[in-house]
DNA sequence: TCACGTAACTACACCCGTGTCACGGGGAAG
DNA sequence: CTTCCCCGTGACACGGGTGTAGTTACGTGA
């Protein structure tokens, strides 16, 4: 019965889970950009409820802004990557091109595209993604009630 | 005689050579981002004179931009590219990470980056870069003074 | 059922990058 | 030296993304 707030997520915790602001979070449902899937908002005082998928895509954008990425630039991506996330994602390469996007698995693949290099190309693992998502979900359980001793740093951001 | 007027580049034709606005040129000056090497703007009715080298930067600028990435950003590594931009650029890619970056020549070596992989790569091949320069100004070439007749036309972009 | 806390919502403000336009000063040609 | 035009400059506007604060209404626990 602990674990019945784990049918997904809060947005506070979803927020903080893939380190971004709460502003940002409900920035992104309202534009569209990754809406809750297990239950999205309606009206004021209802709850948003995150999946674990959404909670992956939020943390790749999370990343693929803190690589200086323009919101507006992931936004035309994206629509590609929500159909194609979910697979084997630990084994692929998200890879954007312009505003086109594809899942690379094969390393040669990667350096043929270099090779061809017309523009920018912006490459994300995705496997990184998951462990760090995977990480600070347990990271952040509430203390397990056997101990319940350790302190929780204050998490101010 | 005829190619006095190919001791650099004026701000607008470097404007037209790169496909970026005049306006960006000139904020980018401004704010420090890259200012014309051969002959700064002091003043109203100076003339900011850019160098080839120049382009290259603006160019290398300008795809990071058009690969949706936030100037601010740019901003933040391109102290670095100023430094080794030059030498043998035509055959190095340019991989962006967080605020660092470096120039990669070796294709294995970029695979490696990918798979250690924390956060995005942004790789942009520098060969295209010094292409697309290139031919672009022989592209704008004005045509032989000799003549004179062509009707230059509103390059109204 | 009721009250309270929390989270969604609204409104406001700010900064950055860029577009636009009017102004004016120098450079270059004659 | 004079004139014309190019281009640097200043001022203003605007949209996107985010911070902040106050308001509202839903969920939940008693």
């Amino acid at each position: 019965m602990v674990d019945r707030t784990s049918e997904g997520f809060s947005g506070a915790k979803a927020a903080e889970i893939v380190g971004i602001t709460y502003r940002q979070l409900d920035y992104w449902a309202r534009t569209d950009l990754v809406r809750p899937s297990l239950e999205d908002a309606k009206g004021s005082g209802s709850r948003r409820r995150y999946s674990y998928r959404d909670l992956l895509e939020l943390k790749v954008i999370k990343s693929l802004l803190d690589a200086g990425i323009k919101l507006e630039s992931v936004r035309e991506v994206f629509s590609y990557l929500q159909e194609n996330l979910g697979e084997d994602v630990t084994t692929a390469n998200l890879v954007i091109q312009g505003n086109q996007a594809v899942l690379v698995r094969d390393g040669g693949e990667l350096i043929d595209l270099v090779r061809q290099g017309q523009g920018v190309l912006n490459v994300l693992a995705l496997a990184g993604v998951v462990e760090d998502v995977d990480a600070r979900i347990v990271e952040l359980r509430p203390a397990a009630p056997e101990v319940a001793t350790v302190t929780p740093l204050a998490s101010g951001h």
